[in-house]
DNA sequence: TATTTATATTGCAATATTACGATATAGTTT
DNA sequence: AAACTATATCGTAATATTGCAATATAAATA
């Protein structure tokens, strides 16, 4: 019915996968890529950066923000956007996870 | 329109996002954790285990393995699944970067 | 080969996402 | 305050995703 079960699932569960999901947009991918690249910067420059329009734009900044990817500070009229930390560390130990189960496990029927 | 505009985006931009999507979903959150628990199982295994029918299972299966995240290989008349390595060292290097970035960077403006 | 077991596919309804034009809002400058 | 600049929100169309009942397929076993 295209309703998520999420009662269903963990906290943790749901919260891992409101993160990827987030990142799973390859203009919001653009979107982290850039502000690696600049440290911080204000929405206009990411619509100019990116193929999409500015109300678009504004819209995946939410979702990142939303899923607490990025922070938004006024300067001045404009929006000073940067990643916060903190969406980003809640993944990070499920792919460390992932990663150390990866490089220890012999394949047993794969 | 409802349609990503995948051709303005980089190629590694839109396997990015297709690895995060692919994990962007809290049963696919649950069979990926399942399968590290166990190693590797059979579907029915997964349908026990998760609280959805089994043709909504085989088409979380079925996303997972297209987005190269997991593998299956025939065992009798049941397949027996478990995690691809491959999809999941595509994305290791992005967190990688980032978590880099963040443990490096000043905040500048947020 | 008929039956059973395990998984995949089809078809469909409900909901979510993507994209953008038009417009609203909020701060800045003149 | 009026005009300008920067960003957000609204409304809407097109498309995608989620979930499952019904059914198909494929291998194993009787």
């Amino acid at each position: 019915m295209g309703i998520t079960k999420s009662e269903h699932f963990t906290d943790e569960q749901n919260e891992l996968a409101t993160l990827a999901k987030a990142i799973g947009h390859p203009a919001r991918i653009a979107i982290i890529q850039h502000l690696i690249k600049v440290n911080s910067c204000v929405c206009g420059d990411i619509v100019n950066e990116l193929p999409l329009a500015q109300p678009t734009v504004s819209q995946h900044l939410k979702e990142l923000k939303n899923a607490g990817l990025i922070k938004g500070n006024f300067e001045g009229n404009a929006i000073c956007y940067c990643l916060n930390e903190e969406g980003f560390n809640k993944i990070k130990g499920f792919f460390q996870h992932i990663n150390a189960y990866l490089e220890n496990k012999k394949n047993q029927c794969c």
